[in-house]
RNA sequence: CGGGAUGUGGCUCAGCCUGGUGGAGUGCAGCGUUCGGGACGCUGAGGUCGAAGGUUCAAAUCCUUUCAUCCCGACCA
């Protein structure tokens, strides 16, 4: 391609709601543009890019034995009234009206089509396994779409599911996926990691995440330094403590605090560590009140909770309730003498003596012991695992990072097939529900995720695999007859290696070529101008590492061949 | 949905407090000088100052409403 006939219009400067690296870079080397909050449309370089993760993911779900189809934006309501979806998933699923009044809405997820689907079609068990998949646009009504391409509202999913004659045939497929992914991720260069994961409102039993690792990442993930253990930290789970300190402490009394309503004012008020302090959220379980203990330094886990007391929806009382249920404001919250359902973290097995709300305003207690003060109901796991926790597997230590979700893997068992009647009919004439899985990767939001990874001041820094093109190569020179000749011939030299290459034949000053070839994040520059070319050489710029190289005019091929060898090999994580 | 902020040429922003002929940089078009890490000079095009209403002799500026966008939080696959 020529860059005189293509379009890229890069900026100087990124628009000023940009926060994230990605989302900045994407814009400004002409990639994407935002219609409107969350929606984007994708410039000729940025769907090049997209065209090429599409093209790895294809080429590894055709690999393991999915077959691609194309699958409805457009969903009657009427098919998530069947999944019981309809009513689940709230504002997040985009629904409209048809001229005829009817309910529809675009499709989040396909759950609830491919489902209808296969259900009229495979009635046999010599049909099974089936594995399909797609490429499509999903649309989910964020509350906070954010950081351009990461979260948007409509955005590129593949999403692949399979279907099983049982559990067996479940777990293969699902491992066939899970391998898949390892190899797709791989394949993009991206350092990533693959852990657990809570399954959430697509529903199931058992899934698996997996994680671009990235300062900006939107996800806490916990990885253990000893084993293989890693988890989303909104699953990650804590084992109860192994040893007790029984030490009973004096009898508790109340202390003055005015004013001190957070964890970390009362600790500097009273002079002790957040670590002794018990912190009393008040949680509407299933619209009823619930006191939840975690210690001061601790955060509590909503999912946990909401698993631990089988609710359906858990959240942090208003003030207002806080205030009718403890009869306190917000954070002067306690145990002790109040009448409501309590439930403590393990943690808080370990010692006694602690301190906490007193529930009425600017009072606390000290010397509390849970056991003889307050009527715990039970203990659990309720809390975020944090970093210097053990490892719920080995014991060895947990550290934390950050991560962006790109893919996940579900085992759905049989949640869409009971509940919409997709059955086989098995060798023994018995009617059985299909064992469901499914498998989805965020299209758009990896190449987000690979800005996120590699980049530097000057611009993006894609792997060969995901960039737009591979080379930049540099006509410094466009009024020399010599050096456009050279171009040219290079050019089409390295075409025909097979290499994606953007001549940049453009009236532009040298500067600008290079700093729009670092912007776009080519991995390869080659610079040909008159003056290199009067010492027969043509440079060569490594984009990761920013080496540069003189490569002879004289047996180029050769000289070219091995150091891009080299520049990709770099690439291999 | 709660809290905070911002809407002024394509982009980044000043002007608003204290009302009186709408600005700069960048980008764009033309000409000239330049030409290996975003050159310089000159000329030019481009704005219902987010929208509506109000106050006023006069509104980008003050008031009200509204829409949009962003940030924090809550919510959530």
């Amino acid at each position: 391609m020529r860059w005189s006939r293509y379009y890229i219009p890069t900026l100087k400067e990124a628009p000023s709601d940009a926060e994230v690296i990605s989302h900045k870079m994407l814009i400004r080397a002409g990639m994407i543009r935002r219609l409107t909050a969350g929606v984007y449309s994708y410039l000729p370089l940025g769907w090049k890019a997209i065209r090429k993760v599409e093209e790895i993911v294809r080429q590894e779900m055709d690999a393991a034995g999915s077959l691609e189809l194309r699958l409805p934006a457009v969903q009657p309501g009427d098919l998530w009234k069947e999944s019981g979806r309809w009513e689940q998933y709230g504002k997040e699923l985009l629904r409209f009206l048809d001229r005829h009044e009817r309910e529809c809405c675009l499709g989040p997820s396909h759950e609830e089509v491919i489902t209808d689907l296969i259900r009229g079609e495979v009635r046999s068990y010599r049909r099974l396994p089936l594995s399909l998949y797609q490429m499509q646009t999903k649309f989910r009504d964020e509350i906070r779409p954010r950081f351009g391409l990461m979260r948007g509202r409509e955005f590129i999913m593949k999403d692949a599911y399979s279907f099983d004659r049982d559990d067996a045939g479940a777990d293969i497929s699902y491992k066939g996926m899970y391998e898949a992914y390892k190899r797709i991720f791989s394949r993009l260069s991206l350092k990533f990691k693959a852990v657990e994961a809570d399954s959430g409102s697509i529903g199931g039993n058992f899934s698996h995440e997996f994680m671009v690792l990235a300062q900006t990442g939107e996800d806490t993930i916990v990885s253990c330094q000893a084993c293989d253990y890693a988890a989303n930290v909104e699953r990650a789970e804590l084992q109860p403590p192994a040893a007790k300190d029984a030490t009973v402490p004096p009898a508790m009394r109340e202390v003055s605090t005015p004013g001190k309503h957070s964890v970390a004012d009362v600790a500097v008020f009273l002079g002790v560590s957040p670590e002794l302090i018990v912190k009393t959220l008040v949680v509407e379980a299933d619209g009823k009140p619930v006191l939840v203990l975690v210690r001061g330094d601790r955060d509590l886990n909503e999912i946990k909770l909401k698993n631990y007391l089988k609710a359906e929806t858990v959240r942090l009382a208003s003030p207002e309730q806080v205030r009718e249920w403890t009869g306190s404001p917000v954070g002067f919250a306690g145990p002790v003498r109040l009448e409501l359902p309590i439930i403590a973290d393990y943690e808080l097995l370990t010692r006694e003596g602690w301190v906490v709300g007193a529930n009425k305003a600017d009072a606390h207690i000290v010397d509390v012991s849970l056991g003889r003060d307050a009527m715990v109901q039970g203990y659990a796991d309720v809390r975020n695992v944090a970093a210097g926790d053990c490892c719920p597997r080995c014991r060895g230590l947990l550290e934390t990072m950050r991560g962006i979700e790109v893919g996940h893997v579900f085992k759905l068992g049989t949640k869409y097939s009971e509940a919409m009647n997709a059955t086989f009919v098995d060798e023994k004439g018995e009617e059985q529900p299909i064992i469901m899985g499914c498998y989805g990767i965020g299209v758009t939001r990896v190449v987000a995720a690979c800005i996120e990874q590699n980049h530097d001041e000057y611009g993006t820094i894609f792997p060969p695999p995901v960039a737009p093109f591979e080379v930049v190569l540099m006509n410094l020179d466009i009024t020399s007859a010599e050096v456009c000749a050279k171009a040219d011939e290079l050019y089409t030299f390295l075409q025909g290696k097979g290499l994606d290459v953007l001549l940049d034949d453009r009236e532009e000053r040298p500067g600008s070529k290079f700093k729009d070839a670092d912007l776009i994040g080519a991995p390869i520059q080659l610079v040909v101008g008159a003056k290199s070319l009067a010492r027969g050489i043509v440079e060569a710029k490594d984009r990761r590492t920013g080496h540069k190289t003189e490569l002879p005019v004289e047996n180029f091929a050769d000289a070219f061949a091995v150091w891009k060898d080299t520049v990709y090999a770099g690439w291999i994580v």
